[in-house]
DNA sequence: TTGTATGCGTTATCAA
DNA sequence: TTGATAACGCATACAA
């Protein structure tokens, strides 16, 4: 990459006339006009591009404050972003800008070829949303040169922001038992997600515990389609649905809400149905879903004050928060 | 702030030692523990910060690739965020970590105020999210260090992303005349949005020019919520409700379509509805929602491209680039 | 217009 | 065995 010195040196001027050519500054310092043009002329051949770090570095103004990468993988999906964005948004430090925020992507599976997580140089710390069950391995055994945060993940060996999954499903097993809702089922995302095991576990963990029916365990895609098809499938192959359906994800119960829609059959009185997130369009679905809510935006808060917290070395040892979630009732169930 | 020499003096070593100890290497590089412990404690004591900028320099092995800042309002809507993030996301230029992305917040109406527009301190390049009308105003007046691309914003001096607007609620009006609805309504998120605008004039020339009745324009929140409220008062103040209803956004729409169900008003029996955007839940609203498709992800691509070749100085001028949006007919008209 | 110092962390070379 | 010194990366302000 060219440097304002290669540029110098072929125009046989010294770089800081190149400096304030470039920006323009060459008027007023009275540099002659062949000379800029010159100058501008093998910038552009050799695609000169400022170094950010070194402007920063340089001018001691701007604060040297922490900068956060956020390393999610290429498939997230959209809902998990916007509002753990929205989360972190509403810290009035970042309103202040006493940090940075950094997209990092990676592939799922491949956390092991981001670098930058072993050399420290791009970032003070980040937080890992998405881990896949390979990667958490990875990671596991990794020692890592910046602090870490996972977002709804267990660790022994790093800070974590996390719900009981567990409970989770077992609070719903217990809610459908309570509302004598005794033939049931799941429906679960098809990816390696410890927190989606966890409340699949917990839930039929609850079912067994309370002498409950489980009708169907059904996987499909993370998303509207996914919840459609799965619930399409079960219609079809099906002589009796079960009495209710536990959708791990808010988007996947909203595509099975259409397909009940689709094939006449009636929510909630001929199924019922709960999801799991609590996103914003689940009050006006058509009905309203009854789901459970995960405080993402706390949450994603609670990441970025921990790993603040460890870069700023006022927080020692790799802490655990918890968070609660709980079943907000609507129509669906 | 403090840095390594700020600890090396109270430490009284050499810098050189103290990046050594801070780096893990003081056992490799055989520091004498009681100086590493010394080391570590003040650099606790000073809250000691690593700089990025100047690691980054130091180490030339990371390429030095442009950083391009996403400048956002704090109240940007989820859903524009997600789908525009994806869009980048698929660039395999991100994926090859060949351009950065740093999130940068900004309050509405003190675009003003972001320093680093004029700096060029922080980033390469700049796209511009969600102007209202006062930061556009603004940024045509200035004189910014660094180039800027405006997604789905007008302007005579940058480079911009968009749509035609207008046509687009000629369209809409155009395609309510041929279902021969002739007795229409608009609802319009209450913000300062030029795209906003621009769709709302377009809708209403339609109207006026095609002989059809514009029964109202109502104002909402840009949200499920605000659809919801402007649909639930329209049907409370008024005896004869529009055959159509054109929301120019979906949260705005399927908001509607909620309060629709709530006071028992057919879709599309009683009433029309058409939306703006496609996000992916409009194809899993009961009844699915008839929409204008927004290349939000597209657009998002092109802005990334646009920019890119604005800071490799391989476009030289600002282009205007312009999208189609056309309309998604499914079941609510 | 130029030369030089500066900002900060890393690391190869040198010294006791 | 323990540590110091100095050069380097890049842009830029300031004195010359």
């Amino acid at each position: 990459m060219a440097t304002i010195r290669d540029i110098a040196k072929r125009a046989e001027v010294s770089p800081g006339t190149v400096s304030f050519v470039l920006n323009g500054k060459g008027d007023h310092m009275r540099i002659a006009a062949k000379t800029q043009e010159k100058i501008l002329k093998i910038a552009k051949e050799l695609g000169y591009l400022p170094s950010i770090s070194a402007r920063r570095l340089r001018n001691s103004e701007s604060k040297n404050v922490p900068v956060i990468a956020i390393l999610w993988t290429l498939d997230t999906r959209a809902s998990l972003i916007s509002r753990f964005l929205k989360g972190i948004q509403n810290k009035s430090l970042f309103k202040e800008n006493l940090f940075e925020i950094l997209i990092q992507p990676y592939e799922n599976g491949k956390l092991s070829e981001v670098e930058s997580l072993h050399t420290g140089n791009k970032y003070n710390g980040a937080i890992i949303a998405n881990a896949s069950d390979e990667d958490l391995r990875y990671i596991e055994d990794s020692n890592l040169k910046v602090p870490i945060v996972l977002y709804q993940r267990k660790s022994d060996k790093y800070s974590t922001v996390n719900v009981d999954g567990k409970k989770t499903g077992l609070d719903v097993a217990e809610f459908l038992y309570e509302k004598n809702q005794k033939n049931v089922g799941i429906v679960v995302p098809n990816l390696s997600s410890q927190a989606v095991s966890l409340r699949q576990d917990g839930f039929l963990e609850g079912v067994n515990t309370l002498g409950m029916n489980n009708l169907c365990v059904k996987y499909g895609d993370f998303s509207e389609k996914g919840g459609y098809d799965a619930m399409e499938s079960l219609i079809k192959q099906t002589n009796s649905l079960p009495e209710a359906l536990f959708f791990l994800s808010d988007p996947m119960a909203v595509g099975a809400l259409s397909a009940c829609h689709e094939y006449g059959i009636r929510i909630p009185e001929d199924l019922k149905i709960i999801g799991h997130d609590n996103d914003e369009q689940t009050s006006y679905t058509a009905p309203s879903l009854t789901t459970v809510h995960l405080p993402v935006e706390v949450m994603a808060g609670a990441c970025v004050n921990q790993l603040i917290g460890q870069i700023n070395q006022t927080i020692e040892t790799a802490t655990k928060e918890q968070y609660e979630t709980n079943i907000i009732v609507r129509k669906s169930c």
